[in-house]
DNA sequence: TATTGTTATACTCTATAACTATA
DNA sequence: TATAGTTATAGAGTATAACAATA
């Protein structure tokens, strides 16, 4: 095995054990991850058509819909039709959601800013400068 | 927010999108990625037991019983009861398992391993240093 | 009693296929 | 015809609760 190949594989194993520790802080009742990560970035961008979601989040839009679905069932999230084109469906944040985002958010990453926080200023700037790499790898 | 706090968010985000491109690779038909990953670490490790595996993978043993559910009735695993205590069986991979891990292993990775192989030798190194500081916070 | 594992049930997330409405 | 979105259905992965078998 070359050294690209030992390093794919260690990326693919060390991503897949922080996204299952991530994913399994979800308290009991409250937004899964998929949906959590469409809250956040309709609040960042303001209102998406299901399309725009559909193709940032990488899934089919199919998917996308059920994800929405869950949100505007929840009512953290509001189907407002565009004025211009009858066929989209813009989707944007309510108040109720955009608190839910950020109180969820913080608890959510109390656990690892706590343990960024104890590595070297160093070590830090080297997990930052992974992450720019990786997000480029991507295509982010 | 302070820099922590960022760099949580970032790393939060990076591993996201790379799991869910990881995830979707998929061929139709194919092992998820969870009963995957448990044909991989049954392959380099040897019998193990369902405490065992849930305990490593941080699922639930009901879970992990229905992971492995998926192996043996692939024929890719096989249950075997332990002699010594009856209560537990140890799960192990057979010769069809083996072959499908290393396939299905070689093909999930090519994309990355040729991402990454475009890097720089430095950059390399700062993604396997990243990947090493994150193992420790996962405690893996 | 405690431990090991399984089954029953339910929720999230995903996909494909088939559909409606609008352009 | 093509595009935007939805619904129906199915499978993977997860959890909790309730259970059986063994220590």
């Amino acid at each position: 095995m070359d050294a690209e190949a030992r390093l794919g594989a260690q990326v693919r194993s060390t991503v897949g054990r922080l996204y299952r520790r991530f994913r399994s802080e979800r308290p009991d009742g409250s937004l899964g991850d998929a949906a959590l990560d469409v809250l956040t970035h309709l609040q960042k961008t303001g209102p998406q058509t299901l399309t725009q979601l559909s193709e940032r989040a990488g899934v089919s839009p199919a998917s996308m819909s059920q994800s929405v679905n869950r949100l505007t069932s929840a009512g953290l999230a509001v189907r407002t039709p565009d004025p211009g084109d009858r066929r989209k469906v813009l989707f944007s944040t309510t108040a109720e959601g955009d608190e839910l985002a950020a109180s969820t958010r913080s608890q959510r990453n109390a656990w690892l800013d706590s343990r960024l926080r104890e590595l070297s200023a160093e070590d830090q700037a080297t997990v930052a400068k992974a992450c720019e790499l990786l997000d480029e790898i991507t295509g982010a």
